[in-house]
DNA sequence: GTCGAAACTTCACGCCGTATAGTCACTGCA
DNA sequence: TGCAGTGACTATACGGCGTGAAGTTTCGAC
């Protein structure tokens, strides 16, 4: 028994290793820099060892984005919930600095994650990064339903049925906000996208050459975000 | 004389059809399928000869991220000038509807100019496409000046300094639009920025698993961008 | 007609992922 | 205690990649 559990443990150990020195290879070169030689080396083992934990690089792909992911949706689930839900302004602005702190202080994992991870890298179908971002999402929509009571009226003709959605968001979010309109859940994908789009052009250089206060332009986004919603600053 | 010419239109003939067939290996493969040994394959040349005419698979990289740069800020410009000055608001979803129309079309072309290029591609300091970065940045301005009287005031607390941009960049505003604040920029990089978040989403699959409609949500973006700046729908 | 430069090929090196076959230690059972 | 089985790992090999050095061909200029 406890010699069985012995390999496992041994097992564990390496993988989790393979993936530290993966990590470690990834923040110092970059996404690209994750190759199963470089892991080897670093190791002490040859390229072929690694394919007895996962059956290829792109598995072990998929695995790093799956644990970035998850310690990203970690990262800004953590910061919304350090804000009490009766201020909803907070929350939101709480969920979207973490989110770029810790886009910032993990630059390329974040590539890992939203980029071209890899060369030739295909993301499998299932999985859980998608679960990562549905939590992702579901956060997010979160947040649009604490803004919602003052938020509505200035969304009151969107047009958006549950159709619009994938099943399984929709699913889960009406579940957890009964009575939430499905233009809740419009505004929060677009809300991911704006703080997408201003963290991804800053991450990837975008912005260095127009501007040299990307926080300020961050801050005021966020400003104007929750005044979009109609809510007090 | 003609003799000289000819050689440096042979030249200028090849050089063409590098790029082309780099183009087109991209469209059909991503930007990772870009590998001077499949131009050369695909010419009937040695990868070495593509040498003579590229110092390096980085410098070809750049010359396509210039050359593919420039067509969407062409597309953008001319969408946003088939539309009178006196329509601000048609202005603003002209040039947002031809960006995101750009990017799915040349999914790969958005990818090798926003994403992770090439495995291990970095970006030099000067040339074509910080210049047709500009260009956006510049273009959305004027869309932002040509919202402002309207936008004003909603924008009055609004804090920023010249200082707080490129100085490239706010000279050529200062003189293209005289009396546009600062903040105004502010505003069209916000802009940029989420257009770009949507668009970049969408192209790279993140809104795959959350809605099958990204063209509603897009198109909701845009209701809102105009009504956000205090123009009429 | 000859010279020199440009265009291109050949060969080589060290990377990469990965398939196949083989080695060796450790585990579980008789 | 001895022996099979199994899992971890290595060795070797293949094709693809960017790129450097050296050699060859082509062709305009004088």
């Amino acid at each position: 028994m406890a010699t069985t559990g012995r390999r496992e443990r041994l097992r564990a150990e390496t993988t989790a290793e393979i993936k530290k020195v993966a990590l470690g290879l990834m923040s110092s070169g970059g996404p690209d820099a994750i190759t199963l030689r470089a892991i080897a080396r670093e190791m002490g083992m040859t390229a072929n060892a690694i394919y007895g934990y996962f059956a290829t690089r792109d598995d072990l792909v998929t695995t790093l984005i799956n644990d970035v992911y998850t310690s990203l949706a970690d990262a800004v689930d953590a910061a919304r919930d350090a804000c009490p839900t009766d201020d909803p302004a907070g929350r939101i602005i709480a969920w979207a600095t973490a989110f770029r702190d810790w886009a910032l202080t993990n630059a390329e994992g974040f590539r890992l994650i939203y980029g071209d991870p890899v060369p030739g890298y295909q993301a499998p179908e299932g999985g859980a990064a998608p679960e990562a971002e549905h939590r992702v999402c579901a956060g997010l929509t979160g947040l649009a339903a604490g803004a919602w009571p003052q938020a509505k009226a200035l969304f009151a003709e969107a047009d958006f049925q549950w159709s619009d959605f994938d099943p399984g968001l929709a699913a889960e979010v009406r579940e957890e906000f009964p009575g939430l309109p499905p233009a809740a859940v419009a505004i929060a994908l677009r809300i991911w996208g704006h703080l997408h789009g201003l963290v991804s052009l800053e991450i990837y250089g975008h912005l260095r050459g127009q501007t040299p206060r990307p926080d300020k332009i961050y801050r005021a986004e966020l400003t104007q975000l929750v005044r979009g919603l109609g809510l007090p600053a």
